[in-house]
DNA sequence: CACTTGTTGTTATTGTTATAACAACATTTA
DNA sequence: TAAATGTTGTTATAACAATAACAACAAGTG
């Protein structure tokens, strides 16, 4: 039979981030399971208490992901994962459409722009939200990358990402260590810096990211999670930590 | 000031469905109208009471839409809407991806596939749903759509995906009136039908929808909200609305 | 036939969780 | 000192989860 218990549980996570609940995402899965089954069928595959089955199926069928029949007892039928789930899916793009034009709008007329704010530091915590925003800084980048760090935390879409902003920018990366293929339009100079070391069994690492000479991210803390990132425009920010890679740049040339 | 009230909360429910709680959207469209706000200013334009600020700023600085500074007191910025609200969607659509293969995977080994399913009738529900069951319907015929139902029912995306679909397949349509221009690739005979009455001021509608003479979508009900379809590719069902749609073709044709 | 047995669909009730709302307090800043 | 800030804990509320109870009905059994 399909589905292991953990591949089970990944699943119910996913679908809840469309929207479903616990018992909506198991009574579905059952009925994916056996095609036009009963309420009792439903309740005895998916572990769901068969008097819960009943409003839970009205609400897959408001979604339309299950179909009911007429007959005595009702039979039930699942819409096609690819038809159900791209409805669902569908309907949260068009959401995230109109959120995205109403604030975009909000976002021009926004108040009290310069208050200093690009002399502040902003943080950012957690390792998936700290890639994301290095990517999208090597994107924005129009002249200049500048990059201090392990290999290690490089994965390989970021690396990707930096190819391709390659064709336009130069890019500069100072590494412990490089595995695969050297990238093209890269440059890159090995050499195993004084970052990075352990406390408590955890590779505590850090990394300095430098884009066009005007902004900064810096990274710390442990590998895995709880990494925090510092950003900052701030002018002496922008300069302390370009002097810092001036510096090692430097040292690693030795 | 942008945003009207009715607007606004529109924009959350928009939000809502991306994973967003009521006061995640509502302190992250005030933070959109006001850049490095302070928590205190975060609570006066967005409503949200102060000491509930705190705790939502830590979950939207999670989900990566907002940056804190370093400062005392603590400033904060919105991520840009395009980058934030992409980036929910970026992960919902990963979660949907996935969804889809393995759920696609257990549908593919559904057990007790044949048990008459093809002799149920399936019901669904509202207006929107049914229209997308219509929908994914005509582009899955392979030879012939009919129809008999008011030309109100019809809206402009189904009649895009008729004219597509009309390219390869034949289409007749029988409808109470046509307003707009004269569609590509389709029959139309027009004439008004004793299908759609009054009750309570409501305009109760109906519709005949036959598809390759194998399956029928009957619907009926209000014309507004909870509206009705039938759904079948029993035998006796396909044959009773085939004739059903031949008697008023001959009837519409005098 | 009366009677049990089992199933179905519905409703009511309680527990549980996440969010919302508020009050209180220690700390900082002017 | 007065005002603003950041944190904590408590209570309320709503959605969901879980269980129990019930009426309706069909099928079988003495």
């Amino acid at each position: 039979m399909a589905g292991s218990q953990d591949e089970l549980s990944n699943i119910a996570e996913s679908l809840k981030s469309l929207g479903l609940t616990k018992y909506e995402a198991l009574v579905y899965i059952a009925l994916l399971k056996v095609a036009g089954a009963t309420a009792t069928e439903i309740h005895q595959v998916s572990g769901v208490p068969r008097a819960s089955v009943y409003p839970v199926l009205d609400r897959l069928n408001q979604k339309n992901l299950v179909y009911v029949s007429n007959t005595s007892p009702k039979r039930f039928d699942a819409m096609p994962p690819d038809e159900g789930i791209g409805n669902l899916l569908a309907s949260i793009e068009d959401s995230a459409q109109e959120a995205k034009a109403v604030l975009s709008d909000i976002f021009r007329q926004r108040i009290g722009v310069e208050r200093g704010t690009q002399e502040l530091i902003w943080s950012s915590y957690g390792q998936d939200n700290i890639h994301i925003r290095i990517s999208e800084l090597i994107r924005q980048a129009k002249q200049s990358i500048r990059i201090f760090c392990n290999m290690h935390f490089f994965t390989s879409a970021m690396i990707e990402t930096l190819e391709t902003a390659g064709e336009s920018v130069t890019i500069e990366i100072i590494v412990d260590q490089w595995t695969g293929a050297a990238p093209k339009n890269i440059k890159i100079l090995i050499k195993k810096a004084p970052i990075g070391h352990e406390i408590d069994n955890k590779t505590i690492t850090g990394g300095v990211f430098l884009f066009d000479c005007k902004r900064v991210m810096v990274i710390m803390g442990p590998q895995d999670d709880g990494l925090t990132g510092l950003y900052s425009e701030s002018d002496g920010f922008v300069r302390f930590f370009s002097s810092y890679w001036r510096f090692f740049k430097d040292w690693a040339r030795k």
